[in-house]
DNA sequence: TTAGGGTTAG
């Protein structure tokens, strides 16, 4: 129903702007999915920035012509001013050749061009973007031996190239000494720089003192700041005080916010389901005529592919194309990653295939998603011949490509396979990580071999991996569903010796295993402990609940489990359904119960 | 002529 309405408005092909304000999609008897994509079709078109003409040197574009043009001018006699090598470095490392721009640095430097402190900060810079920041380093200490001083912008890229190597305490030390030697007056930029790597440790507090602390000092904060803090708090799911943050910024600082601004909150909402200030946001950007760029259309048409609505993604897509924003690799990827979440294989292959004829290339992301659609579709050995596709087209795997496909060779019980890649994967010099000791935790107890996944959870011993609620709630299903609850049992309880806090998965998974051990009044102890711990039962809960109390033909209570449910407006799974059906059959449940479940089970 | 913020994968 929404999907034709949303068909009909867009095919009024660049009529959209000419519609009144009030389109009949904003009103609220249609789904927030479609009040936000016409919001979308609402807002304002897009416009070029005046950007001012560039000199020769400044709009090179092709590696290939800088060579040549540096090869040219070094060769003049005189030689060109510095400024124009300057230029010309910095050409180059915006293409994102920073070892090339780095090579032409040495080579000024070897014939002789007098490099000033503009060169030492493009070559310090690329140094720093390649995560090279001790090299970074070395040409500072060349600064000094060349009586070149640095300044804040040598200071503040190195500071960012220690935020991006994760060296947090490096780079708090530096930034206290820069102050207390009084070696450069921080600006607003070493702040923002400062705020982003505080919050990429997740000191969101800290960032926000830092950022009062420099309004104190005399350095107004910016879009950009607020942007920095206001981003994190967002991908924290502290969407509340990102938007205190946002109106802090915007109405008692009028500071204008901008698309990255509205990018990051709508992300923020989009991760949280609330698609309704969604449109909000979306319609505040048409007011104050900041224009959706690609990234927020990839934002939403991401979110759509995760929710499982593909048709709204293609929505976007189709609104995207009629305002000449041009999808990108991004856009697509999303979608190939929703028809794969859905199964939809030959969609999505069918996709993966038009790529090319629309002048893109797929990455590694794209084969993952794929790999990942063929794997849950148990089609493993059309997901082995993808991944050995990946090295044909040159591409090379990474540590999700891998994850995913021990994953698959796990799910068809080919555990011999998912070793040997294993073994590949860290042969290639890549480092598994947590995903991939759970997948091989999990991998493990569902093909039997619980033993063989506790002595691996032994030997990682006290860890930051062992440390994960859902590294034990894998292994507690696992040991459980194997008869060995006692061991279940006792990891149950190192969680609080180790102050780990079980989830609603973690609750799920121990009340099914007491109730297979026939354990009823624990099960419902433990059912009635987990509102009070903060971690209320949710529709799975209830329904494994209501399938232990069954199986053991428990009948007590499950009248008011199911209203308890109604009240909550949660459903009942198919399991749960036959077993009550089965119990009405038998007569051991009143046949009355029937229309309370009928509102239980879910429409389609 | 040099520095900072937003998107995709299990």
């Amino acid at each position: 129903m929404i999907i034709s309405h949303l068909r009909a408005f867009i095919k009024f092909k660049g009529d959209s702007f000419l519609l009144p304000l009030q389109n009949p999609l904003s009103s609220s008897r249609f789904s927030p999915h479609a009040t936000l994509l016409a919001s979308l079709l609402h807002s304002n078109s897009f416009s070029n920035n005046g950007d001012p003409p560039l000199s020769r040197y400044q709009k090179l574009t092709n590696l290939d012509h800088a060579f040549n043009l540096f090869d040219e001018i070094i060769q003049r006699k005189p030689l060109p001013s510095v400024i124009k090598f300057n230029q010309l470095l910095n050409a180059v490392a915006k293409m994102n050749h920073f070892s090339s721009s780095l090579h032409l640095f040495k080579q000024m430097c070897v014939v002789g061009v007098p490099v000033d402190a503009y060169s030492m900060n493009i070559a310090i810079k690329c140094c720093c973007q390649m995560s090279r920041t001790n090299d970074g380093f070395a040409l500072l200490g060349c600064c000094f031996r060349r009586a070149l001083v640095p300044n804040v912008f040598t200071f503040s890229t190195l500071l960012d190239g220690l935020i991006r190597e994760d060296r947090i305490i490096e780079t708090e030390r530096l930034f206290k000494k820069l102050i207390k030697h009084k070696l450069c007056e921080p600006n607003v930029v070493m702040y923002s720089t400062m705020i982003k790597g505080l919050c990429k440790v997740g000191n969101n507090d800290i960032a926000i003192g830092l950022l009062r602390l420099m309004d104190e000092r005399g350095c107004k904060p910016n879009t950009v700041v607020y942007n920095t803090i206001i981003d994190s708090l967002c991908k924290d799911k502290l969407i509340d005080d990102a938007f205190n943050l946002f109106k802090e910024m915007v109405f008692h600082k009028g500071i204008p916010p901008n698309v990255i601004t509205y990018n990051s909150l709508i992300h923020g909402l989009c991760n949280l389901c609330r698609w309704e200030e969604v449109a909000k946001m979306l319609k505040e950007m048409e007011d104050l005529s900041i224009s959706p760029s690609l990234r927020t259309f990839n934002i939403l048409v991401d979110a759509f592919c995760k929710e499982g609505k593909v048709n709204e993604a293609e929505a976007v897509i189709d609104i995207m194309v009629e305002r000449r924003v041009v999808p990108d690799i991004v856009t697509y990827n999303s979608l190939v990653d929703g028809y794969c979440l859905r199964g939809e294989m030959t969609k999505a292959m069918t996709l993966f295939d038009s790529l090319t004829s629309k002048g893109l290339v797929p990455n590694v992301v794209t084969y993952n998603s794929l790999l990942n659609g063929y794997c849950k579709s148990l089609k493993v050995e059309e997901a082995m011949h993808m991944f050995h596709d990946i090295t044909r087209k040159g591409l090379k795997p990474d540590i999700v490509t891998y994850n995913t496909m021990i994953q698959g060779l796990f799910r068809v019980g080919c555990c011999g396979d998912a070793r040997k890649l294993f073994d590949e994967m860290r042969a290639q010099g890549l480092i598994p990580d947590e995903c991939t000791y759970r997948i091989i935790l999990d991998g493990l107890c569902n093909n039997r071999q619980v033993e063989e996944a506790l002595s691996l959870f032994h030997l990682v011993g006290d860890s930051k991996l062992n440390s994960n609620i859902v590294v034990y709630t894998i292994l507690i299903e696992g040991a459980s569903k194997c008869g060995k609850f006692d061991i279940a049992s006792a990891l149950f309880h190192d969680l609080t010796v180790k102050g780990l806090q079980p989830d609603v998965r973690t609750y799920a998974v121990m009340i099914s295993g007491l109730c297979r051990e026939g354990l009823l009044k624990e099960a419902k102890h433990l059912f009635c402990k987990m509102d009070e711990s903060g971690c209320p039962p949710n529709s799975v809960t209830y329904n494994v609940f209501l399938q232990g109390y069954l199986k053991h033909q428990n009948c007590d209570d499950v009248e008011m489990l199911l209203q308890e449910m109604d009240r909550r407006s949660y459903s009942l799974d198919a399991s749960t359904l036959s077993l009550l059906i089965h119990q009405i059959a038998a007569g051991s449940l009143d046949r009355s119960m029937l229309k309370l479940i009928g509102t239980l089970v879910p429409k389609n």
